[in-house]
DNA sequence: CCGTTTAGCTTACAACTGTTCGCTCATTCT
DNA sequence: AGAATGAGCGAACAGTTGTAAGCTAAACGG
């Protein structure tokens, strides 16, 4: 086998290693090198030939559920174009996405507020594709100005992901709840976008 | 001096370090009892005269930044009446709160997704006093029927709460911004509910 | 084919961590 | 007054952590 490979190899070890380690009772920070090396398989000190220490780790591991999260989006496009509604769509999907990799999403909620400003931006920038993508979206499809595109993304996104968070700690019995709670307050934003953006003055007690 | 009394001021000192150690680099899970007690100024051992263990503590913490959650809402009330705005200054509030008491909101902020589960509910409860409390106020100023006050009400509340956490790594420049921002989303769903909550089928691409 | 590179190893160290035990001594109770 | 309580302490233990130094051996480049 050629050393590169071989590198390369022990190198998806530690990573997948550490995956496996995080769970609801254990996140990022409370791993540690030791036992994230002697689940790959590896010698403590041979970590440092992959990582110069776990912080370069765990950015790694942010990268790669990034990815995964920007996989999920492309599906959903291909999804809502057989299916029709986009709302409904997307919110099953990333519903479908936090209960199939539960740990992913966890790391991803964790270090979104963190003890790392590395990680907490490198997870914030990850959130803005999907903010930005929908931000589009909804320029395209409504008369939204831009501005207001933006910040009703941002409600949405803020929204789907934070259903999200509850369905990690909520039964399964009640997943389906929660997707269609999520999707009727999705539809409030944006139908009360599209009215009230025009004329965003204080009206009644609200 | 009375011994009781003795006893409380110590265990004050003891949560008062906690607090003060606690930071944006810094998490509840990151603290050690040593540190603590040292602070604190009195000997590791003597830590277990007040808690069974640090995560006794923790709930403590977390009992305590609900306590002053509650005396926000009640601040909040007081001054909705003067001004009127139910959404304006409920948002205003509540940011002066995160600014003001960063560390405190940033406990319930990692808490709620932390690696404890008593934690999590124990801050997931605090958080439905705010929902239930705001769930109330629309059933009474709208017709809405109860079950979408609610979701009405964890949809806002939601908002808020990861607003607030994005103004903890924004710069001081944007708060008002993010202020305005979401009491904007807020008059959207508002709206919304109250426009659309009768017919929730959908229609159009949304 | 021989010298260089380097992933991985073993050993070792220093710095913590939480927690147990037994003691002191001031307050409290009888 | 005398006994009991209990907050606080110091010493010690067993466990963990990250990381440095130096070696081995296999893959590589000329």
């Amino acid at each position: 086998m050629s050393r590169a490979e071989q590198k390369e190899r022990t190198r998806r070890a530690i990573i997948n290693a550490a995956f496996s380690q995080l769970s609801a009772d254990k996140s990022f920070a409370s791993l540690s090198l030791r036992e994230v090396a002697r689940e790959a398989g590896i010698a403590p000190t041979s970590f440092y030939r992959h990582f110069a220490d776990m912080d370069e780790l765990g950015l790694t591991l942010v990268d790669e559920a990034g990815l995964m999260l920007r996989q999920l989006m492309r599906q959903a496009r291909q999804r809502i174009e057989k299916n029709g509604s986009v709302i409904r769509t997307s919110v099953e999907t990333f519903m479908e996405f936090v209960t199939g990799n539960s740990n992913v999403f966890r790391l991803l909620l964790r270090e979104r507020s963190g003890t790392s400003a590395a990680f907490r931006s490198a997870v914030a920038r990850e959130i803005q594709h999907f903010v930005a993508e929908l931000a589009e979206y909804l320029r395209k499809e409504t008369t939204c100005p831009d501005e207001l595109a933006r910040a009703q993304a941002e409600a949405m996104v803020t929204l789907v992901f934070h259903t999200g968070a509850d369905a990690l700690d909520a039964p399964a019995s009640q997943y389906a709840y929660l997707t269609s709670r999520t999707i009727t307050q999705l539809r409030w934003l944006a139908h009360g976008a599209a009215s009230y953006g025009r004329k965003p003055k204080e009206q009644g007690p609200l």
